[in-house]
DNA sequence: GCAAAGTTAGTGAATGTTTACTAATTAACA
DNA sequence: TGTTAATTAGTAAACATTCACTAACTTTGC
């Protein structure tokens, strides 16, 4: 998917109205008003609401992919990989804070057919690279083996997310980054062989 | 919070429609379909559409309560009631998978200043009961010491949640009480003193 | 080198629908 | 007979989208 710069304008705006006050309140109103242009506009950069939806999904699944490709391809033990991983990914909440809803959007994207299985694709994506991580952690001896690593993902990424929603429920009134290396001593320490 | 026979009705059918297909499916229209009858005939029961929104998360709230306090109340170590609230839970929405969408839905409520509240009260009050019984469990020596409490909450809730979560995004189709009773397994290792 | 043709990004006005909600009325029944 | 629960028929506002049109660029061919 390649975007347009005033595309990507368009799907950051799209992003902070989401981030800001959910997506029921993301209207092709909003949306216009935001970007300071009329309603019809929008109809220039995009086919429909829906295709806005989508590229909103798509783009972020692009970002992190990127940032956790350049994180999983350095010459490091899985334990530290995992990390590594998780570390990413609050450095990039704690940057872009609106992009949490639209990340951890299972439970607000589902109401198109269409959009709830690229969500799906992103999710199982996402999945698929740590259970990557931690089968060869367990191969290299960083990570023990004792547990399954569908159950160590499971508990690796449902921590990392429920801190980060955590952190967006209570207005971001709390330092992110020290509750995710909070959580990172922690599972180091449950992973550690 | 007593509701009437009707209106809990109207709750079930308004949870049904939200796990289906999302919570901005649920109009008066969709609801008084589901019900049988006219959309006026809603304001009959409840002032306006967001007091059933919040009817459904206190109605859910006060369920879910009540099984967790009849768990928690039995004499067993904290390691064994975490163990039992888990798989209390994990019961609970097998019964009632509708329920997911309302119980983990932190990001679709937000839309109101009201329901934001609401379901963070309902989230921080589970925390706490969750956090208590890792508090008594590592005080009674069934639960190891060396982790914070705060953590060991975020990695069960985490854990749980997105194994539920996982588990509707791919349309119910794996046997949940299973993987929760795997998920029990690796964390009742994990928490073993 | 420059006019004709085409493209890009926008506008205001209007569209048909959907939304939540109300007023007035009626059927049921204890 | 009076309360409860429903109805029919409506409303204003919000919604996504289309329409006809324009101003400002860019490309192309002579």
């Amino acid at each position: 998917m390649k975007f347009t710069t005033r595309q990507i304008e368009i799907i950051n705006a799209a992003t902070e109205i989401i981030g800001l006050k959910g997506v029921q309140k993301l209207t092709t109103k909003s949306l216009a008003a935001k970007m300071n242009f009329s309603e019809p506009a929008l109809y220039r950069h995009f086919k429909d609401k829906n295709e806005i939806l989508r590229s909103i999904l798509l783009y972020f699944k692009g970002n992190m992919r990127e940032g956790l490709n350049n994180v999983i391809s350095e010459n490091k033990t899985g334990l530290e990989k995992i990390i590594d991983t998780i570390s990413f990914q609050f450095n990039f909440f704690v940057k872009y804070p609106a992009v949490i809803m639209v990340i951890f959007s299972e439970t607000s994207f589902q109401n198109d057919e269409n959009l709830s299985i690229t969500v799906k694709e992103i999710v199982d994506d996402k999945r698929k690279i740590v259970k990557a991580i931690l089968l060869s952690g367990q191969k290299d001896g960083s990570i023990r083996s004792d547990l399954k690593t569908n159950q160590l993902t499971n508990i690796i990424m449902g921590s990392m997310r429920i801190t980060v929603l955590n952190w967006r429920l209570h207005g971001f009134d709390f330092d992110l980054q020290k509750e995710g290396e909070e959580l990172i001593k922690t599972l180091k320490i449950i992973l550690k062989k």
